[in-house]
DNA sequence: CGAGAGTCCTGAAGGC
DNA sequence: TGCCTTCAGGACTCTC
């Protein structure tokens, strides 16, 4: 399940691969993701060159230019999806929904199960749509900051939780690093946003912005799912302090992790660290 | 506007 | 052994 910094290691992994390479051919078997694939996205990359890539929240944005036109290759690994070198010859498995064949026999292989990524094209000198406009501010940046969350939140009854789930708000928190973050933060979950108070969201911004520096650094944490560039699979060697662990005790006070529903998502949290 | 529910999808896991 | 149900989750979209 991809968050945010498995995204960034996905990124930094294809970068030194494809930077400066033409794309041959594009080969989608299955346009049907979180969008359709447009119908004209092989005729649009193909014969143009990746110059870059960048990243906004989760989306990958391949910074693609020809002699005659400049677009932008959106790409979002949704909750299954994966980015990686195929082997040359290998055949293509059941989900493996697109191949990027660029030049020297690079194919970048877009797999993804449960198909809610998405694969769009952005025409255009800047990366520009709808999805990108109502993005809140990048975590690891300093527009995300304790006095932002907090005037933000006020008003809001929704708990801290979804508040620092939602896109709108901060980019790129999902469901573990959520819960991780709250913990550090010593924050209850179920704690509406309107209610933590300026100092509690300052530690909270330092919490995320631990937690998701530190899982960059391990090259993404993934519990499950999750493919690096290469193809190997992800490692959790990131302790998770409560995610996946009701009933398993606190590393701090030893009392049982506990899990909750809140909007339709699974919480977990220590009752006696977080108020 | 905000809050909450519904939706897409497949594979894993659990019950009988 | 095998079928059925439930759940997981990112994030848009709809309803109130």
């Amino acid at each position: 399940m991809p968050e945010l910094p498995e995204v960034e290691t996905t990124r930094l992994g294809l970068l030194p691969k494809v930077s400066g390479k033409r794309i041959v051919s594009v080969l989608v078997r299955n346009p049907r993701l979180r969008w359709p694939v447009p119908r004209d996205l092989a005729k649009r990359l193909g014969g143009a060159k990746v110059v870059d890539i960048s990243r906004r929240g989760k989306y990958l944005l391949w910074d693609c230019r020809s002699k005659d036109a400049r677009g932008f290759l959106l790409t979002h690994l949704g909750m299954s999806g994966s980015l990686r070198m195929a082997e040359t010859g290998e055949p293509a498995g059941k989900h493996d929904h697109v191949d990027l064949n660029l030049e020297k026999g690079l194919t970048i292989r877009y797999t993804d199960p449960r198909r809610f990524g998405a694969m769009l094209w952005l025409s255009g000198d800047k990366p520009a749509h709808p999805l990108l406009d109502i993005l809140g501010p990048e975590p690891l940046t300093e527009d995300f900051s304790g006095e932002y969350l907090f005037k933000a939140s006020r008003g809001r009854s929704v708990s801290v939780k979804e508040f620092l789930m939602n896109g709108h708000i901060v980019v790129g928190v999902g469901n573990i690093y959520a819960s991780e973050s709250l913990f550090r933060a010593g924050i209850h979950p179920a704690r509406p946003a309107g209610s933590v108070s300026r100092q509690r969201y300052e530690r909270l911004v330092d919490a995320v912005k631990i937690t998701l520096g530190n899982a960059i650094r391990a090259g993404g944490s993934s519990l499950r799912d999750y493919v690096q560039v290469s193809g190997e699979l992800g490692y959790f060697q990131v302790n998770a302090f409560v995610y996946d662990r009701e009933g398993e005790p606190c590393r701090t006070c030893g009392q049982a992790i506990r899990a909750m529903r809140q909007g339709q998502r699974s919480t977990f949290y220590c009752a006696h660290c977080q108020k």
